[in-house]
DNA sequence: GGGACTCTAACGCCGCGTAAGCGTAT
DNA sequence: AATACGCTTACGCGGCGTTAGAGTCC
């Protein structure tokens, strides 16, 4: 019965200040159930749990795989379930299955991500040569 | 007075292959003039020439940069200035200006490009890793 | 009670995807 | 005369940014 000696929260602010994310976007988070903060104050203020600021984390490390919102929910909502001791063999069989789709797909998505990378570094560089070259041809200094 | 002997032309469908792109998206960026056809049909299909393929190339290595397709325009025509033959010494200057300032935007966003596949590459290997241990529990084979 | 913090509600924006209906022709 | 290709117009959407106005916390 017990829920452990009272939790430690902490409010919308102190979060985004600590995890990197907007206000905004963490409200929003709220509204998809992507992150639903454990606790409300009275008074209706978000109060996030340590373990909450983690998945707010989680999320953002996930952000770059360019995954929806959508599939971002089903991702923690899976390993919510494989997690969760009430859980029958049967029913995390099925997450199971469902998060090795998903490590796939981030497999390849960290994959473009890289040509991605590449993509951008060489435009990048070619930009800096034309530069560097042209004011080579006219120092144009004092 | 010479444009060159006929210049080769390609339609749409033809250069979204070449390219990678959807027609959609080149057609937008017709639209909002990042990349104008040279020319077109007599019935009004759009005709582009090696160059425009090109330019087209140059826009979807910018793309992973992350830039406002408003940036994306103003560099490339700044590029256009630079090589202007028709260009006076203070507007290939002006156009050096901004260039250099948008070449060193884009090393930062190189920097950012690297730590996203970092992250992304983190929750990858943590996920397979999660998955995997689980499997190792349970084998669940014949 | 004052100042910093937070709340909900609602509109706005960007970069296309996606029809729908019609004209063209490397 | 049929087929493949292209054109314009217009609506829709995801993921927040951004006010606006009211309430809360210490």
């Amino acid at each position: 019965m017990a829920d452990g000696p009272d939790v430690r929260t902490h409010q919308i602010g102190e979060v985004a200040e600590a995890v990197g994310l907007s206000l905004r976007t963490i409200r929003h988070y709220d509204e998809v159930g992507i992150v639903v903060p454990s606790a409300r104050s009275a008074g209706g203020f978000r109060l996030y749990t340590d373990a909450d600021v983690d998945r707010l984390r989680m999320v953002k490390r996930m952000k770059p795989l360019d995954l929806s919102l959508e599939e971002i929910r089903d991702v923690v909502e899976l390993l919510d379930a494989l997690a969760d001791p009430e859980a029958d063999t049967a029913g995390r069989d099925r997450a199971l299955d469902r998060l090795a789709l998903y490590a796939a797909l981030a497999e390849e998505r960290c994959e473009r991500l890289r040509q991605h990378l590449a993509q951008a570094s060489e435009f990048t560089d070619a930009l800096r040569r034309a530069v560097d070259e042209a004011r080579a041809g006219r120092p144009a200094g004092s």
